[in-house]
DNA sequence: AATGAATGAGCATTCATTCAT
DNA sequence: GATGAATGAATGCTCATTCAT
């Protein structure tokens, strides 16, 4: 008659449980119309305990976002080695984007999609988790289009710019390779790099759409 | 007993102060978050008049999306004129969207954002609303490409990518344009159209990801 | 372009369609699960029709109650010629009342079980109609069980408690004539009577229930 | 924040509370006049309990019937032992099924009116419970009128009209119970057998309706 | 005479949250 | 540490009823 989940595990590792429940489960259904309960079964465990463990719901969402834009941002340095040159880190860096974008779709669903879209504006906490990944993303940019010499081609704006429609085609993209399993994410790599990178070639050499 | 009855208003006006009111809503608050209550407040009339009208609140959101797919895509249209070349009708036709996303953010937010977000799966209507709209854009790509002598350079599948990551980039985009009051829906469109030729000329090339 | 039912018709006319169909739907759904609505529409009018005519619900109801019970008096009463002997009258009415019930279903449910069912306890007419169903199949107990000689073998009381549960096993027996299409009204008409008959024996003769 | 909480109980006594105050509301108001507050606010509990232990409206009404059912049947067989002839078995069944009737109009009201009043046709387990209660009845019947040779006077089909007949009688006649409080149930149940047993002799005699 | 438009009030149901154990 | 028991506060939806036309 006991009940499924009595043992005692040290506070990280459940709370560990508990995320990776609240990830998926925010993912398939939305903040709002997520419950507390539907969390606490995927978890295994019972509804006060995601209490004690994370305060409230909009707890609870927090530290998944917080997590998760942790695990992105890490998945990307981890590829960019200080001795490749800037270009092959932006190459790498974007890649590294890519897959885990692909791969953890769950996470990121959470970070990008449902972040933006709910109505309760979140605490802070929220947008800086979202900011540090858009700058990572911004900083492999304007660090791997700078020339040899170690001169900008690009400044600050364009390259956040740049980031956010990486961002936004990734995101678009994600669809497209859940409906056409022929696709790797290493080919939707390549395309939305071609992007990226001759946008920056664009912005270079000044003469943008002269249709 | 009754108190101050709204004037009397034919059904079909009161039906366009909803569905109004409704977009501006789910677009704030997105669909969980908002309540009936809330749209009928906003559209200056009681809760059972929505019922009356639009059957159900998932029926309200299906009017939203129906009717904001069909202002986009008939602004797409609008611009473009059949004696167009294909590639100033792509660019015409590209900047008319980007402008509608930029314009009416309520209305954009609601079609593409909402209505991938929420769990609730919707009715089909939704879905093919949203498949109208990306078709429209798909299908400028594939004319806007073509060469002057007829002959396609990039086939419809490239060209369903290329129109997904136009609408991902306009999307992430909008919310730049948001924190930015210098840039202008055209500065943005040329941003935008800028990856798509450059992605076209890059499939025709076959020299993608070369840096 | 005009709605349905625009003729002018005069009042006692569109008064017996409403209460036609009133019984149908009342019959049907029980007093509380039946809306206005439902009721209009199967009168082929529109709601305010409904209440220009009877004013509320509970109107409806009690016209419904009222009327049905008038029907089922005189049902028995037509039956019943002056020149028959007692017991003849009584074998008659009885077959009649039993004929009625049988026959007009509708009726009967809303006259006997949703008037005793509901928690609304009506108009004191309701009541009252309900009354001048039992207090005829009385009279026709009491008259009937008058030996020749005009002398009572049961009194008043006795007979209020046959007429009762002749009321009673009518009732039960309406869905088992449902249910089995060899029964007729006719053969349960003779189950019925000689349940009446035999307890008017039984309680002559004193020897009730001498298991 | 949170109000003066109950004091807990275990499970199945806060259900049964619940059950006993949904008996009581049921049969006062009917099914769709009932509320569910109401039914909370009798059995001294929130509204959200009752979802919580009995699913939804229908789940409550459902174990009412349920329930009943049980209690009624039990109580038959409770009196009837074995070495009873079966004349005195029917009598006692009888007489056991009438003072429940009597003693229990709640239970008996929700059980048999309300069930068969109400538009919703309920869950099968509803009708199910109900057909248990009369088949005990017409059980009774058929083992009280065999001869003590142990043949058969009445078959199954004539035994189920009778059951139904005392059933319908015996509802019928609980109004008079509560109008006349001269009456008892005894003095009922006497009644009520003379009809079962008459009409046993009836059909075996074969001269029905000869008045 | 007849109806479309409109609403206040109520109801079933769910959910985030708390406390006693 | 862990949970079953409990609830206040919404929320989607329906309905009887009215009024302007």
């Amino acid at each position: 008659m006991a009940t499924r989940q009595q043992k005692r595990l040290p506070r990280h590792v459940r709370e560990r449980q508990m995320i990776d429940a609240a990830v998926r489960v925010f993912s398939h259904s939305g903040y709002h119309a997520a419950s507390v309960e539907e969390i606490a079964e995927a978890a295994g465990i019972s509804k006060p305990m995601v209490y004690i463990y994370l305060g409230s719901k909009e707890g609870v969402f927090t530290a998944c976002i917080h997590r998760e834009a942790d695990r992105l941002v890490e998945a990307v340095r981890a590829v960019v080695r200080p001795h490749d040159t800037p270009e092959l880190g932006l190459w790498q860096g974007i890649g590294a984007f890519f897959r885990f974008v692909a791969d953890n779709r769950d996470s990121w669903k959470v970070l990008y999609q449902q972040a933006r879209t709910q109505g309760t504006p979140f605490s802070g906490e929220v947008a800086d988790a979202r900011c540090r990944v858009m700058d990572e993303i911004t900083a492999l940019v304007v660090a791997g289009t700078r020339l040899p010499g170690g001169e900008r081609i690009i400044d600050e704006q364009e390259a956040e710019i740049l980031a956010r429609m990486v961002a936004g085609a990734a995101d678009a993209l994600t669809e497209w390779l859940l409906e056409n399993p022929d696709e790797t994410p290493e080919s939707l790599t390549e395309r939305v790099m071609s992007i990226a990178l001759v946008g920056v070639e664009r912005f270079n050499s000044g003469d943008v759409c002269e249709a």
